[in-house]
DNA sequence: AATCTTTATAACATGATATAACATCGATCG
DNA sequence: CGATCGATGTTATATCATGTTATAAAGATT
């Protein structure tokens, strides 16, 4: 419960979200146009012609955006991706393509349940996590 | 250090990085392909066509891939063999500490059996998967 | 022993990803 | 005013993975 805001309405809108820094709502927009996960060196190339010259730009805004749930990073391939989901949740999942660009984040329930047993018989205490599964998506 | 047994515990005070990189994924994915033991330059060959040219390629592929527990390498025929994979798509769960260095992986039960459905219901189908758990561990 | 083949590393260069450190600007508040 | 704070700009560098060339080390063969 504490773990699971995935509401699922969809695509929230593409109005930027409120309380954006002038970079961070570059950024946003940059991911929201591209629709696709972006590398952090790509948006920076997207932004060059705005005037964002340097990769600390970017980088800072994009820890920002997640720091306000509005994106997450995909290890995996060291790319960041717009998360549709309405309201801050910890606990993400991603089914990644490997053919294709395609990324999707999809709400698993009764995970957190099934994963909190094992970590407390580990004394460890979950603050995030972030499942990324590899594998072929629809199309492919 | 273990010799032969699949003890998978996480890489302990080495910070090796999750996941695995472009080269430690194509040489998996030949072993997977092979089902046999093999050799460092016949995974070399094997990759020639993927643009693989040099065997340090191959090599440090492999210590990536033995580092994170997923092969081991035979003295006995200087041979490398995929370790524990039985099931047919692998997940791995990790709890990462944000106080430490400590990384441990775990077996979290049911986890495949969960996903299962939902990717299913997305029309995915899984190859691998990751789980990234982070919080602290039990001595922070 | 000398040589050849197979197996494995050293050493250096490049590219991609990410951060450190410090300067500046503008707003706000006492 | 000037002090402080968050955001931004700027330069330089750290880190990680990869590419490339050459060579070391170990066994086998002659």
């Amino acid at each position: 419960m504490a773990m699971d805001g995935c509401d699922h309405e969809g695509p929230d809108g593409d109005d930027a979200p409120l309380g954006l820094t002038k970079n961070e709502r570059r950024v946003w927009e940059t991911m929201v146009g591209s629709g696709e996960p972006m590398k952090a060196y790509e948006i920076l190339d997207a932004l060059k012609g705005s005037g964002v010259r340097a990769p600390m730009t970017v980088y800072r805004a994009l820890d920002g955006l997640e720091a306000k749930g509005l994106i997450h990073k995909l290890e995996g391939k060291n790319t960041y991706v717009i998360c549709n989901h309405s309201r801050p949740h910890r606990l993400q999942v991603f089914l990644v393509c490997d053919e294709c660009p395609t990324v999707t984040e999809i709400d698993v329930k009764g995970l957190d349940t099934l994963l909190s047993p094992f970590a407390r018989d580990a004394g460890f205490k979950i603050e995030t996590a972030r499942l990324e599964v590899r594998g072929r998506c629809e199309g492919c």
